[in-house]
DNA sequence: ACAAAAAGTTAACCTTAATTAATATTTTTT
DNA sequence: AAAAAATATTAATTAAGGTTAACTTTTTGT
C-alpha cells in the first residue's frame, strides 16, 4: 500500500509532522492542526489514512511516528517547499508571501520545473558569489 | 452574487469558456468538457453554478455567454496562464510541461508573486532586447 | 492520588466536485 | 420531413475532506 500517489492534502499532513520531528518535538495531533488551520478531527482522519497507507505508525492516543517511506516522502515535499519559498523570495517576494504561497505550489509542479527551478537557484548562487 | 470568490475549479470553467470565444468559438459543453478532461454532466453543473453567480448567462439548451463580470475574471485567469507558461518556459521548461503546470499554479499565487513575475520578465525582455 | 486541563477520538453531518446511466433536445444528413 | 447523430441535461451516486459536538484518554498541578 506504499506507493500509493499521495493527495495534496496528504502532503500537506505528512509535511507538517515532519516539520514536528525536525523541530525535536513529537508528531502531536493539536500541533500540526495549528500549523495546517484545521480541526482535530480532520487531523486524526488524515494520519489514520497516512497510517494505513504505511506512511506513518500510530495507534490511538499513542505516539506517532513517520516510516522510512514517509520520512522520504515529506522529505520530497518539504524540499520542494524550501526551494520554492527561496525562488520566491529571490524574485523580490517578501517572506510571509513566499511562505503561504509555496505551501499551495509545492504539490503541483512536475518534476521538470522543479529541476528547472533548481538550477536557476543554482546559477544565480554562483552568479552573487562571483563565479 | 457577483463578488464571491471563485473556486479553482470554477476558475478552469470560466477559463475554458473565455478561450473558446476568443478562438472564434460559441462556448459548448462538450468543447468545455474536453478541454478540461471532465465529463458533460460536470460541465453542465459548473456552469450553471457560474451562471447563478452572475459570470455567465445560460438557458438549458440554450446560447452561453460570459458576461461583463465573468469575461473580466476569466481575462484575470487568463492573463496569470499567460504569464506563468512564458515564465515557466523562460526557465527552460518544456511547452507542454509549462502548460500543464501553469493551469494548477494559476489559481493559487497571491498578486504579489505575480507582479514579482510580470516585472522579472518584463525586466528579461529589455535585457534580450539590450535595452 | 485525584481533580482539572489538555489532547485525541468518534459520530453525525455538510460541501464540493466529480462519475455513470438514462433521457431530452437540437442539429445534421439523406 | 424523418432518422440518425451530436449535444446537453437530469438523477442518483460516490469520494474526499472538511466541520461541530460529545466523549474518552492522557497529562499535569496541587
Amino acid at each position: 500500500m506504499e506507493n500509493m500517489k499521495l493527495t495534496v492534502s496528504a502532503e500537506d499532513y505528512l509535511e507538517a509532522a515532519l516539520i514536528q520531528t525536525l523541530r525535536g518535538e513529537r508528531i502531536k495531533v493539536t500541533g500540526i492542526a495549528e500549523m495546517l488551520g484545521v480541526s482535530k478531527p480532520a487531523v486524526t482522519n488524515a494520519l489514520e489514512s497516512l497510517a494505513a497507507k504505511g506512511f506513518l505508525i500510530k495507534q490511538p492516543y499513542g505516539d506517532i511516528k513517520l516510516t522510512d517511506t514517509g520520512k522520504r516522502e515529506a522529505e520530497r515535499v518539504y524540499f520542494k517547499h524550501k526551494l520554492l519559498r527561496d525562488f520566491l523570495q529571490f524574485l523580490g517576494v517578501s517572506r510571509e508571501t513566499a511562505e503561504k504561497d509555496c505551501c499551495k505550489i509545492e504539490h503541483d509542479l512536475s518534476e521538470e520545473t522543479i529541476g528547472r527551478i533548481k538550477l536557476f537557484m543554482q546559477n544565480s548562487n554562483s552568479a552573487v558569489k562571483g563565479e
